[in-house]
DNA sequence: TGCCTCGGAATCTAAACCAC
DNA sequence: TGGTTTAGATTCCGAGGCAG
């Protein structure tokens, strides 16, 4: 199922729509903009994404008390901010169980990456309500043999000449970005923390989704020529024209990143540390990107959330018994091993198709390659994280 | 226990509506 | 005419439940 979907998201990034686009270009740091140095001389102190292990802390995560999963803590040597800069977003929230530093904003749920739809799936996905993608045939056909059927299905037509009530204007106080935002489907104005200030006049906006906070001076600053050099701004006193657009992320609190069962975090939407899943499940990132967990612990986590289920929807193929009729009867349709809804009969004929898929990398299958940069790529190794390649 | 099924939330998309 | 809103159509996540 992960596997799967990783793939399939995997690949509708890598179709035309969804190019992936790289990131923002870096502006390299530029060591003297200011009168004084920036960054002050090293060498930092590494700052640890999160604490270091302690043999005597029981993660909360971890319910029986087991220690910390042995994940080597990659640090960051960040230099402060330079002077007069701020930062035009936020951090990520801290694990949970861990304190926030002083006036940090309160910690929120992390949205819920949004999930991307194919314009139109094929016949056999749809009929096993599966991920499929813009491909023909998808992913999921091919890896079941069902290329021959893989097919788009027939959007039926819209019914037309519905009448509708009277339409509430949506409140577009705010310059209009209702409907932008609708189209678009972002939440970004209730995400974005209020305390952010806009960037200045001639700084850029980063990328939707760009990972890393930028860093604005604020409106009225202007950084200190270096050595008497004559300011490059444009007319009217605006700051120069991207000297250096941002700076590296400081972490505010020593775990950002990667403490074992961290929650998704809301900015950046990148980079899951290696997560220790836990055995209940709740240090799961997301359920799309790990394997189910073995005792269906995600299945039970929530009894209030009961479903009902029939055992036929609609009155087709639904149960297994009709599946196994159909199968017996119509054995050679299908190419012999499946039904359009291909998931039960192919996994029977191919089991190594799923129980072999290695296990996906976390998060690639919720970057938004449409709205932000390209995906990054995950940071699976122990060793500590390197730095940005372009910082 | 693992896998399959399918309910329903999330998302897409085009028709209807509205302002200019 | 173009932009916005609404709601039908569709996708597919994820939890319940069954077969082995």
């Amino acid at each position: 199922m992960s596997a799967e979907q990783s793939k399939a998201s995997s690949s509708a990034s890598s179709s035309p729509h969804e190019a992936p686009q790289p990131p923002p270009p870096v502006a390299h740091y530029a060591p003297a903009p200011y009168g004084g140095h920036y960054p002050p001389p090293g060498p930092y102190p590494p700052m640890y994404a999160y604490p270091v292990p302690d043999p005597a802390h029981h993660d909360p995560n971890n319910p029986n008390g087991a220690s910390p999963q042995p994940v080597a803590p990659f640090f960051m040597a960040m230099p402060p901010p330079p002077p007069g800069m701020v930062y035009a977003y936020t951090v990520p929230p801290p694990a949970p169980g861990y304190p926030f530093a002083p006036g940090m904003p309160a910690p929120q749920p992390p949205p819920k990456p949004k999930r991307k739809q194919v314009k139109m799936a094929c016949t056999n996905c749809a009929s096993a309500c599966k991920r499929c993608d813009e491909a023909r045939p998808c992913e999921r056909c091919l890896k079941y043999g069902l290329a021959e059927t893989c097919i788009d299905g027939v959007r039926k037509e819209r019914k037309k000449g519905i009448k509708r009530g009277p339409y509430k204007r949506k409140n577009r106080a705010g310059s209009g970005e209702a409907g932008a935002d609708q189209s678009e489907g972002t939440e970004a104005p209730s995400e974005q923390p209020a305390a952010v200030p806009p960037p200045p006049p001639g700084y850029p906006i980063p990328a939707e989704g760009y990972p890393f906070p930028y860093v604005y001076p604020p409106m009225s600053y202007v950084p200190a020529p270096p050595d008497g050099q004559q300011h490059t701004e444009g007319a009217n006193g605006a700051p120069p024209a991207m000297p250096h657009p941002f700076y590296p992320p400081y972490p505010l609190y020593p775990h950002a990143y990667g403490y074992p069962g961290a929650p998704p975090m809301a900015y950046p939407p990148i980079i899951p540390a290696p997560v220790a899943t836990s055995p209940n499940g709740t240090a799961k990132p997301d359920s799309t990107s790990a394997p189910p967990s073995a005792n269906g612990a995600s299945a039970s986590s929530d009894p209030v959330k009961g479903k009902k289920r029939s055992k036929a929807k609609n009155g087709d193929e639904g149960g297994r018994a009709f599946k196994k009729a159909k199968d017996a009867s119509q054995g050679d349709v299908q190419q012999q091993h499946s039904l359009p809804n291909g998931d039960a009969d192919v996994a029977k004929e191919h089991p190594a198709s799923q129980a072999q898929q290695p296990p996906p990398p976390p998060y690639t299958s919720h970057v938004e390659p449409a709205t932000g940069p390209g995906p990054v790529p995950a940071f699976g190794g122990p060793e500590p994280r390197p730095l940005m390649a372009a910082m």
